[in-house]
DNA sequence: TCTGGGGTCCTAGGACCC
DNA sequence: TCTGGGGTCCTAGGACCC
């Protein structure tokens, strides 16, 4: 058997961990740039506040209803993350940490326990250690504990938990579930289904593998199956990814490449300390640029550059001067830009390291230089010491005006609301 | 005025090889 | 005039997830 825990309204759930005085209130998060609605508590879901509005249209509604407004604190609930998943972990050993707020667990070697009792136990465990509110779902598939999962959610007698173990219960189920809520269905499998007159998750079950596979190919045949309750989606257990992106939207528009580039050397750098913290290396560096899609009365512009590295890198100033390389190359005067990113790919772990008959690189070198400065910042804090060409101007940087404070990993922060 | 960021997998088509 | 069959690798784009 699988499980899928997932945490209730994780964001919201974080900030009111800190401000209890929100419980039972409306709370909202948004996204960076205080841009979209990225998380709401049940109250402001009732109030309407629909998922990834832009925020800007919701004024009138937040203000009328009084719904506190967060900026996302990234920190905050990456912190907040590790110690659901940490506690999660001292049940269920094999675990796979499917995102910020989900994992799948493996029940194998739980043949004698009742899952049942167990997964109560779990849920009033997380909510003690962390204050969040957990719900979990167990199935014989991974897209049946996700349905199971949205039970335990949806229906208060379960207690957070609910299980799909028998024949029966997966037809009921998959006769109350919407095709669109399916995991692996989305908006246009859903509209293309409809149109087969295929609504619920079991009409989808009902039809043949063969309509299945020419329809939606290999992925779809696979949520089939899943959904009939053969297992066929396997647990990544590595954790190492095989492509980082850091990318951002300005709070302002920008014009000249100076700031853009000074962004790009951020983004990069950030790039770089994430492989160096899964013990991986990039041979590949891709820099984009684009103006803001949404001013249609402007002129566009999009690009994007791949470069090869010579050897893998995953030190800051190599991947930091290939980023501006490419930035340099597709950069075009005479637009507003909007957004840029950095993404590292072709991935490989950093020993054993493929070297390069050319090279001229001291590596060694480099390699301690980054080791020292990484220790620097996990001791002083983050971006104590770094690369001349990340600059200081941040001309680029995000709007984030209802930011709260980083309550569990900044001792100032800690300081500040201990004297409140 | 204001619209996020970070991932995965699959497929089709082009360039190239013998 | 007539023009095969079998591969690989890469990229772009589309679908999905949170």
């Amino acid at each position: 058997m699988y499980g899928l825990i997932d945490c209730n309204n994780f964001y919201a759930s974080c900030e009111r961990v800190f401000q209890p005085s929100l419980n039972g209130k409306a709370v909202v998060v948004l996204s960076n740039n205080d841009g979209c609605v990225i998380a709401r508590s049940a109250e402001a879901k009732a109030l309407g506040v629909p998922m990834g509005e832009p925020a800007f249209k919701l004024k009138e509604l937040i203000d009328r209803n009084q719904i506190a407004v967060f900026s996302s604190n990234y920190v905050l609930y990456g912190d907040m993350s590790n110690r659901v998943m940490t506690t999660v972990r001292a049940f269920v050993p094999q675990m796979e940490i499917y995102s910020i707020d989900e994992a799948f667990l493996s029940f194998d070697g739980f043949e004698n326990i009742d899952l049942k009792e167990m997964g109560l136990q779990l849920v009033k465990t997380v909510v003690r250690n962390t204050g969040i509110p957990v719900s979990l779902g167990i199935a014989p598939t991974k897209t049946l504990a996700k349905v199971a999962n949205k039970f335990a959610k949806k229906y208060k007698n379960y207690h957070n938990v609910c299980i799909i173990d028998s024949e029966d219960k997966r037809e009921k189920a998959l006769k109350m579930t919407d095709i669109g809520d399916v995991w692996g269905i989305g908006r246009q499998y859903k509209k293309k289904l409809a149109y087969h007159s295929i609504n619920t998750a079991w009409d989808f079950t009902m039809r043949s593998k063969n309509w299945v596979r020419q329809q939606m190919g290999v992925v779809g045949e696979r949520t089939w199956l899943e959904l009939r309750g053969t297992p066929c989606i396997e647990t990544e257990t590595t954790g190492a990814k095989k492509s980082i992106c850091t990318s951002r939207s300005f709070g302002e528009r920008l014009t000249s490449i100076e700031p853009i580039a000074e962004a790009v050397a951020n983004f990069a750098a950030s790039c770089a300390e994430k492989l160096r913290a899964q013990r991986t290396m990039a041979a590949s560096v891709m820099v984009f640029i684009h103006t803001n899609p949404f001013a249609t009365n402007q002129p566009q512009y999009y690009n994007q550059m791949t470069l090869q590295l010579p050897v893998a890198s995953n030190d800051s100033t190599e991947i930091i001067s290939y980023a501006l390389q490419a930035l340099n190359s597709i950069f075009k005067q005479g637009y507003e830009y909007k957004k840029a990113g950095v993404v590292v790919g072709n991935i490989s772990p950093e020993r054993p390291l493929q070297t390069n008959l050319f090279d001229t690189r001291n590596r060694s070198k480099y390699h301690k230089a980054m080791q020292a400065m990484d220790k620097l910042n996990a001791s002083f804090g983050r971006q104590k010491v770094k690369i001349a060409a990340q600059g200081f101007d941040r001309k680029w940087k995000l709007k984030n005006e209802k930011l709260s404070p980083c309550y569990t990993t900044n001792i100032n922060d800690i300081l500040t609301v201990k004297a409140e």
